[in-house]
DNA sequence: CACCAGGAATGTA
DNA sequence: TACATTCATGGT
């Protein structure tokens, strides 16, 4: 158990305080919006879930319903929209008839086999939407431990393995956890990191 | 104007 | 395994 990493996570909570990710969203949003969110700013994303909110389309069922075309012109917003359009269909496919009671390796295995879902995005997906125990790994997290040199590999399950074994394993603060390594990463440590008024000491 | 966001697929070496 | 390119919109 590392210290430095619980010692991280406080000192973002009381900075920043609770980011709440998705705790007011439903299942079929969240996944949509991991999907949409893919290398793209949230409040992009928000406009496309909006365009799809005023047509009662932000569910896996009226994804399935809808074509790939309108689909892409309701998500134009949020970019890469043919791709996503496309990746939307998969998952809602993939999920018809799904049964949750499967395992979280198995269905992690399942998520990752989809076109459009890698790494991050099928263990958001597991995070936030199913509430399995799973650390979410992105670009931010990369950096977070490489400025401050808390573990030397970059691989995404490495990095993940590092995490949790070394927190506690607890599907709550996993979200939150994360949530709050971006607010910091898009808060600061951008380019030039402002390590002035950072609550996190890096270099 | 340049840069990049809550990535992933594909191709090359 | 380690990089490079492509996909696309909108904010700063």
């Amino acid at each position: 158990m590392n210290s430095i990493l619980i010692n991280i996570y406080e000192t973002l909570l009381l900075f920043f305080s609770k980011q709440n990710w998705w705790d007011t969203s439903t299942k079929d949003e969240i996944i949509i919006g991991a999907i949409l969110t893919q290398n793209t700013a949230w409040n992009n994303v928000e406009k496309a879930i909006e365009n799809l909110k005023k047509r009662d389309l932000c569910n896996l069922k009226k994804i399935r319903e809808t074509s790939k075309e309108e689909l892409e012109q309701l998500i134009k917003p949020s970019g890469f929209y043919k791709q996503k359009s496309l990746y939307l269909k998969e998952v809602a496919k993939f999920f018809e008839n799904f049964n949750e009671s499967i395992d979280t390796d198995t269905l992690r295995k399942k998520l990752l086999g989809l076109k459009g879902i890698g790494f991050e995005t099928a263990d958001s997906i597991l995070l936030y939407a199913f509430s399995r125990p799973i650390f979410v790994v992105d670009a931010y997290t990369k950096r977070l431990i490489e400025r401050n040199k808390l573990f030397n590999s970059k691989k995404y399950s490495d990095v993940q393995r590092f995490f949790m074994e070394n927190i506690p394993y607890n599907v709550e603060l996993y979200k939150e956890y994360h949530a709050l390594i971006v607010k910091l990463g898009k808060t600061f440590c951008r380019k030039t990191p402002h390590c002035d008024r950072c609550p996190i000491k890096c270099e």
